[in-house]
DNA sequence: CGTTTAGTTCAGAACAAAACAAACCAAATG
DNA sequence: CATTTGGTTTGTTTTGTTCTGAACTAAACG
């Protein structure tokens, strides 16, 4: 087993990829994807991560801006204790983002299709069928998502 | 309709996101798929897209090396002509990417799932169902790509 | 009010990536 | 064998990202 380090350090790396986030940001998501819902402070982000406060203060923002994450407040206790946004819905809006990434790709092979249909005639003829092939693969995909979906959203 | 230089912008963009690709090596490879099977020559690339002669040289070779385009000489004639790689196995090495991929989220899932199993059993036990609900989904996932990629294979 | 606590903001340092320009090389051509 | 053609190599510039550090704000506390 990994220690906590060293799955924040590998988590980190998956989710810079995912999400697109700069390296600071992911270790910080890593992180509190591993803590429980009590979830972190600033300071302890801050210490956790050896980063300075500026660099902390703007990965916060980012990672709210992006709906990643949220922070709530004790009574009497002035910090912000941030934690991940919704972890319920964690795996359902993975699903709901697998959902929008099929809609773009069926969307360009589309549009690459057609360009071909019209300019590219001997082509399109070659390989059209693949392409018929693989848009119905994206349609299965899609109702699979759809279906987890589902699923996952009467869990709530 | 867009226009050819249009579609290869956004194929460009997509690609880019795709296969982590820098700009200049996605416009050629997106230009590239919108070329029959000709392909392209090295002056070509380089009018087509107003870039340096040494930018297009290393943006080639990476593509190269990737593994996406190939060339091929015409006797009598010195010029490298470029064309993508295995347009036949286009859509089947888009299965076998899709492939690694479900393997990945699998392995961090898992290896997150055991650290709370062990570190944060109170979590483990409100969420391990969810997950136990999404690796369900990503073995479905990995048999419908499984399927289709049979398919494509048998096509070549 | 002055001070402490909990952050934010912003200029710039440090680094990384991408493209350029010019010199270079090697094969064919006259 | 000098020159053209088709690229490669190498050093530089441009551009962009990520983090820092220091100055700042705003709320609470005594």
């Amino acid at each position: 087993m990994p220690s906590r380090p060293e799955l924040i350090e590998t988590l980190g790396v998956h989710l810079e990829a995912e999400y697109d986030l700069p390296p600071l940001a992911a270790r910080i998501y890593a992180d509190l994807v591993l803590t429980d819902d009590t979830g972190l402070t600033f300071e302890a982000c801050l210490s956790n991560h050896g980063a300075s406060k500026g660099s902390v203060s703007t990965a916060l923002n980012l990672l709210q801006k992006m709906g990643i994450i949220t922070y709530y407040t004790k009574p009497g206790d002035r910090r912000r204790h941030f934690t991940i946004a919704a972890r319920k819905a964690f795996f359902r809006s993975k699903l709901e983002e697998q959902l929008k990434k099929i809609g773009k790709d069926r969307a360009i092979i589309q549009l690459v299709n057609n360009f071909n249909k019209q300019c590219n005639k001997a082509h399109y003829e070659r390989y059209g069928e693949r392409t018929e092939s693989y848009l119905e693969f994206l349609d299965q995909s899609e109702s699979l998502v759809q279906a987890s979906l589902d699923r996952f959203r009467k869990w709530n």
